[in-house]
DNA sequence: CTTCTGACA
DNA sequence: TGTCAGCA
């Protein structure tokens, strides 16, 4: 994760900012977690703690629900991108396996090694 | 003063 | 979804 998501994902914020960022009620935000379309962190008093994707999330449950469509719905539409985002990282951890993979080869065949290889080039 | 959970005249 | 109670 880069550092820009990472601060995307930092939970920061109380209900009440998240209030005026995004002109819900209070009731409609706890009522999308209830029904578990975002998840806020909890700070140590057990108050809410949102991040700016949590803000994103919240406008944009309401927009679905705006155009009719139900909790079940969004939850499921959520837990697809989910699949989507994990399928991205394993490809990712993939690619730096073969990667690893490659460089023991280039490695062990003494092809890649600039030093050994003008040695064993005589 | 702000937020939380639970409940419903 | 609004709103009020009683806490923390």
């Amino acid at each position: 994760m880069g550092e820009k998501e990472l601060r995307k994902s930092m939970a920061v914020f109380p209900i009440g900012t998240v209030i005026r960022l995004t002109g819900l009620t209070a009731r409609q935000i706890r009522y999308y977690e209830e029904q578990e379309l975002v998840f806020p962190k909890r700070s140590e008093g057990n108050r809410r703690l949102f991040s700016l994707n949590d803000v994103d999330r919240l406008l944009d449950i309401h927009d679905f629900l705006k155009d009719r469509f139900t909790m079940a719905d969004i939850r499921q539409y959520y837990a697809l991108e989910k699949e989507k985002q994990q399928r991205k990282e394993q490809e990712m951890t993939d690619r730096q396996v073969r990667r690893l993979f490659q460089d023991e080869l280039l490695s062990e065949s003494g092809l890649s090694n600039p030093t050994v290889n003008s040695h064993n080039l005589r």
